[in-house]
This record gives C-alpha cells, structure tokens and sequence, in this order.
DNA sequence: CTAATACGTTAGCTGCGACTAACGCATTAA
DNA sequence: TTAATGCGTTAGTCGCAGCTAACGTATTAG
C-alpha cells in the first residue's frame, strides 16, 4: 500500500498521527491507547514512517516516533487536491440546507486553512 | 468498512467522486475512465451509496449516480475534525521551509495524487 | 557474570476488500 | 412475439491488510 491518503485514512493509523501531533512517544505508550497488541501499532508505525509521515529516534531501549512535517505537508495537499472546486460548492450548498448555525469559519476560503 | 474517510481514501472511489463532482454520470460511464470492470465500479458505487456519500436515480435502463452532498460535507467535516491545530501548526512550519510561497492557493505542482 | 524484564520487530494466520466471471433484467430490433 | 444487445448487480476467487503469537535484542537486577 503506497497511497498516502490511504494510508493515513485507515481508523487506527489517523488515531496515531493525532497522538502523535502532541510530540513523540514510544510504541508502547502509543499501544496504550488502543485496544490492539504492540505489534499491530508497531506496524502501523513502520507503515506510516514507509510513507513519510513519521519518522524514529533511537534513545536506551526505546524507540521515539514524531511526526515528519514534510509528509504531513504532502498528506495536506493531496487531500487539498483531490477537493476540487466543484466540490467545494456542492459543500457549501449542503451546509446552507441543514444548519442553523451560521457557518463561522469553515467554508471560508482562508490562506491557510483548507 | 463503515468509515467514511477509509472509504472515501481508496483511490479508484476518490476518482470516482471527483468525476460525480462534475455531474452525475452512469455506472458504464463511469467505468470507462477506469482500466477495471464494471462491474469492479458498481460495487465502489454501491459502498460510497452504504456510506452515504453517492445516490442513484434509475431512467430507462440506466441508473445515474450523483454525489449526496450532506455526505460530502459530512466527508468534509471528519477531515477538518481529524486535523488538529497541532497538525495545522506542523504543517505550518514545514511549508514555510521548503518553500518561499507560504499559502498553496496557486496550483502546486508537488502533488503527484490522482 | 547470568537471569529476568521490557522494548520493538518479524513470523504466521485469518478475514475481508477488490477484482473478474456469470447472471438477471430491461429495452430494442426482427 | 422472440432474440439480441446493453445495463447494473450478484456469485465466487484471490491476495493482502491487520491482527496475535513468538522472537531477537538490550537494558537492568541478582
């Protein structure tokens, strides 16, 4: 599996990225915070690192992993890219049908945001 | 697979909302953009229906497929959830390193995706 | 030193996702 | 009417993604 979004899309792995946005962590800390063994997240870490998106430190028996900015930069814009315009006014039609809430933020089209 | 992101990731279902984007279209039709079956497009069609994301109108002998827009906003809102501040700031630094353009509003020519 | 403990990875299994082939059903042609 | 063509779905196969169990390795206790 080599797509990046498929990758990072998948429930357990997305989970970690978002762990893993708070700063590193070893695998078992990780693994606390899911109901699957060490192994199961520990692959999932080597897939992600596979495709950019984490990288490891080595420090006494512990192995750190940390998010790769880079590759998250690249997950960003491919998601950026697969949400063409068109989409984007589809959205916007359906959030002015069944909310209530005047949408404060985000379908603006901000710099950074989106 | 009940996941609207992990459904949404796989590529030949992200290329088949891309081009729904665009209008709705038949299943023939829309397999011909596609080197598998038709009946390989059917069974996306009808996983992105399950999840909400697509609906079909039957005309003929034809079904038209179209995009559900409360799903796509639905898409649209599990992603901004999964994308923390933290991920924004994260990104933010690593977009204001390797390039001098620090908004993507203009087409960048990185994303190899699609 | 040896043994024990804890960390992360590799070996092996299983279920399910993605595909082609076979099918049912309409529509159109004869 | 019947036959033929084209539509979309269902039946069945295969490979691989995701998991647990077993392992190697390295630190720490004795």
């Amino acid at each position: 599996m080599l797509d990046l979004l498929e990758v990072a899309a998948e429930p357990n792995r997305r989970r970690l990225l978002q762990l893993l946005a708070r700063g590193e962590s070893t695998v078992t800390e990780l693994a606390g915070a899911f109901p699957v063994s060490r192994s199961a997240i520990s692959q999932h870490l080597l897939l992600l690192a596979e495709v950019g998106l984490v990288s490891a430190r080595k420090s006494g028996r512990n192995r750190y992993y940390s998010l790769e900015e880079a590759g998250m930069a690249r997950l960003r814009q491919a998601f950026d890219s697969f949400w063409t315009h068109e989409l984007d006014l589809l959205v916007a039609d359906a959030a002015a049908l069944n909310s209530r809430t005047p949408h404060p933020d985000p379908p603006t089209p901000q710099a950074g945001e989106l």
